[in-house]
DNA sequence: TATGAATGAGATTTCATTCAT
DNA sequence: TATGAATGAAATCTCATTCAT
């Protein structure tokens, strides 16, 4: 008899694979790639060792596909942010409002990329950066245009990127490793207000020059 | 009846304790805490192997080392800036000067402790994060001060103290990966101007509400 | 869904521990715990380095099972032997035969524990104390009941039983080092008289007082 | 000027090679062979680490020069001992309360001999059981002798010469690692009667036959 | 003669990956 | 397809011995 690939046997594979991908990350955000062993992922996910390498090349690729999910995630919620947002501002502030959403939902993938990332072979590391360099380029595509368009002043748009970026980061970094602030979306509302302040938008709220 | 501790020989143990350090400083830049094993370190360092443990405990102490001389001058030039600095604005500005200076001047340093450190061992890693919390407590307790004198908006000065250091975190970072900013001095005149914009000072620059 | 804990992989698991420990004997046996590395039992017991620590913990641990090995079988069947003894004279008898015999039987155990593991770390070097110790006691026991039945003159009964142990323990040495006596058990009878005599049993044999 | 060996600088280099062999003692006698490292010894005895090296060639040697130190201090001890003794029985007895007597007064040495000696390198092991094998060597010509006079019954003479030692090395252990007996000399008395019944000798305290 | 810094062979142990079952 | 026992390269660290001072 012939072994047929049915769409059951497929999800049972979907499963699997999704199994050992959780298992991955909940060890990866706890202890990092090198305080993580195969068997101590296999364990979690419930199968063999071998099986590992049946769905994936080694513990490197597996340690990047998690990255890449990441990546993934973050880029393709705030690609879809922008998507329904118009003029500069709205898109900044839709992209801010996105990145602190989706990793909110998603905390050990958040850390595991942003936390662990660095520490994993240079390559893994490697695509953090380049997400923090897209996030960056967008961010000064946007600035650009506004500059452009006399809705902001003059300045270093990359500079400035990489700042607005940098902000972000800084305060999910503090939000996973010691929980403050607790509410990461009720604290992007101040976030927000500083950068948009920072780019040099008339905002609200600032100390008039006498 | 020789063999006596002169000054010579005490400058020749210095001499050899610095060049450990310093292969170190390059090995742990460039490959990290995991992909530098001893035996590298002896090499470029021109010695033994067993030389490294006559001055330093265990792998772990010497990267630990490395971290906290970093840690230790990064505070103690942005301490000696403020020394000089009166007023909340002008002992922020003193402080993101002094600290782009002295990772200018240290660049390996940097990278060990900014880029390397949160792949080491937990409890080194921690410093780093120690560091950025020292000093967002320092931009805290300035930022608090002004809102109370009435030169800043009232705002959440925890999360604004995350994003004013993330802006640096982020730039840094961004010119020891990738050499962008050539010059970190020189863009920290922007970014000097963007925390003190995104804090609610009065500057020039900005858009005007119409 | 295979590789199943078959009878067949368990019988095979099973013979790889014994070739381990068998390994072990021989190589502790004749080079003691500190002249024997890892990699000589492995190769001896024709598996490789990290498969003994799939089967034992470490070295030490190695080397503790296998002492213990010794000291429950020394044990275990001096026990045997005294439950069909009835008197005290019947089960000091039985109690030496039986331990000369199973030395005898397992010469690099024996040589393991009684030659070798005063060397090895000191919990292990103090299992074979553990064990004189207690044979030691063993005999006091017997020795003491035997006084108060008025079977043996009064006298320091430790001591005593420390002398007995202490000549078993000298002969077996002798022919673990020497080969002499050749057969213990042959020389198990003169060794039994002249405890008997020691204690104070009256045996035929002894010059009289004229 | 020319370097004189005065007795001055004898005397003095002496005192050295001393306190290396004193160090050395208490080291070897606490921790064993592989438990103590150069290092320790030279700082117990005051010394450079190289100083050990211009009077023993090497770790072992100096070790070994411990046991010989014993191993003549014992056997000169009992050969003088005999001198002054007649007669089998009166030369047995002498050999007995010499050896218990030079054990009592030096301690450690008797560490270093007895249980820590079959540790170190199978070289030194065994001049141990050299010593063990000349005790039992003399103790075996007394009872040949003995036996020819008729003073003693007819007896496998080597049998009985192993456990006449064995009594007096299981003794010294306990006392040793326990500290029981707790006067060496005085249970010498029990273990003197316990060997002169076991060879034989008609003693008082025997039950008699009825 | 005296010293202790320097050396590196060698030991133990871990763990990603393979492969017979 | 699934498994986990087996492997050995590679890393860290120790310490007896040497030798410049």
């Amino acid at each position: 008899m012939v072994y047929r690939r049915t769409k059951k046997v497929d999800q049972k594979l979907e499963a699997r694979l999704q199994a050992i991908m959780q298992a991955a990350r909940e060890e990866f955000a706890r202890n990092g790639f090198y305080g993580t062993s195969i068997k101590d992922i296999a364990r979690r996910a419930g199968v063999g060792i071998g099986t590992i390498y049946l769905y994936l090349r080694n513990k490197e690729a597996l340690f990047a596909a998690l990255v890449n999910e990441a990546y993934e995630m973050v880029l393709d919620r705030i690609a879809r942010a922008r998507k329904n947002a118009t003029g500069g501002r709205q898109k900044l502030q839709a992209s801010m409002e996105a990145a602190l959403a989706v990793l909110q939902e998603n905390r050990d993938l958040a850390r595991v990329m942003l936390v662990q990332s660095p520490a994993g072979h240079p390559a893994v590391a490697e695509q953090l950066y380049d997400l923090l360099r897209r996030l960056a380029r967008l961010v000064e595509e946007d600035v650009l245009e506004e500059i452009e368009r006399g809705e902001l002043p003059p300045q270093d748009a990359h500079v400035a990127a990489l700042a607005f970026v940098g902000t972000f980061y800084q305060v999910v970094i503090s939000w996973l490793k010691e929980g403050i602030p607790a509410d990461l979306t009720a604290a992007g509302k101040e976030l927000i207000a500083y950068n948009l302040r920072g780019l040099g938008y008339p905002v609200e709220g600032v100390i008039e020059n006498a």
